[in-house]
DNA sequence: TTTATTGTGGACTAACATAGTCCTATTTCA
DNA sequence: TGAAATAGGACTATGTTAGTCCACAATAAA
C-alpha cells in the first residue's frame, strides 16, 4: 500500500498548528484536544520531532513546543524518514536488505523499481511543511 | 509506509517474464520456479490479472497464460489498483471514508494531501509495464 | 516547599494488512 | 482415465501500525 502513515498525518497537523500559533508555546494537550489526536501518540511524535530539532520544547508548567525550523526548511521526505524510518518503495531497496532479495540475478525488475524510487523520493523532497501550512 | 507490495512486485516480474516469452503459453509453475515466487500466491495474482483482462489463459494440460494487452497499455497505477485495491495515500482520500475523518473542519491538511495524492497518481500512471520489460 | 502541569521515554497491547499456505474443484489434452 | 494445468475459497502466520499505560523529570506558581 502506498500510504502516508497516521503518525505523519498527525505530525503535519501538529506542525501546521504550531506554525500558525507563532511565537507562543503550544502544548501537546492543546493540539490533541483541538485536532482529536490521541494524546499519548501525539506526545511521542512531538518528542521525535523535538529530538530531530524540528521542534524545541520547554518542560514544566507553562511549557510546550515551538518551531525550531522554518516550515520551508522541513521536507516532507525528511519528516517521513524521521517518523516512519525506512521509506523505500520496495523491501530490496533499503540499505541492509542486500541478502537473498532482488539483487540476485533472479530479480528482473530492480533497475526500473530503483528509478521509480528515485522519482518518488524527488516528489516527497519537493514538498515542505510550508505546502501544508 | 510508502511501499509497493510484494504482490505487485511479483506481478511485475511475472508480466515481464510472460512478455519476454512472446507467442507461447507460460505456466504459473514455470514463473514460480524461475523467479522463486511462492506458487500459490503467484497463482492468485495471475488469476486476478486474468480476470482483469491483462492476461488470458488456457486451462488444462498444456495450458498457461499469455498477454492480453500490450505492456505499454498497462499502467503501473492500474496494476496496483487491481492487485492491492485502494491506493490512496491517506485513509480519508478513498471514496467511502467520508465519515469522521479529515473531511471535517478538524482536519487542516486535506487540501495539500489531496494535491500530493494527485501527483503520486500521475507518477504511477506515467509508468507502464513496458518500463519494466 | 508543595503541588499541578507539562514534557520524556520505555514497555506493552490491539487492530489491521500483507504474505503465504492448504485444500478442493474444474478443465483439457494425451 | 489420469496427469497437468487453471480457478478459487478458506485459512494461518507474520509484521506493521496505531494506540495505551505507566513511571519519571522538570518547571512555575501557589
Amino acid at each position: 500500500m502506498i500510504r502516508i502513515s497516521k503518525k505523519v498525518e498527525y505530525a503535519l497537523m501538529a506542525l501546521k498548528f504550531i506554525s500558525n500559533s507563532d511565537h507562543k508555546l503550544v502544548t501537546a494537550r492543546e493540539i490533541s484536544d483541538t485536532k482529536s489526536i490521541p494524546y499519548d501518540l501525539l506526545s511521542k511524535i512531538l518528542q521525535t520531532l523535538k529530538n530531530e530539532n524540528i521542534l524545541a520544547s520547554n518542560q514544566g508548567m507553562n511549557g510546550g513546543y515551538f518551531m525550531n525550523k522554518r516550515p520551508d526548511e522541513i521536507q516532507l521526505f525528511n519528516l517521513m524518514s524521521v517518523i516512519d524510518g525506512d521509506i523505500s518503495i520496495a523491501e530490496c531497496l533499503n540499505e541492509k536488505a542486500d541478502k537473498d532479495c532482488c539483487l540476485t540475478d533472479i530479480c528482473s525488475i530492480k533497475l526500473p523499481v530503483s528509478k521509480l524510487q528515485k522519482e518518488v523520493e524527488e516528489l516527497f523532497k519537493s514538498k515542505t511543511i510550508s505546502d501544508f501550512v
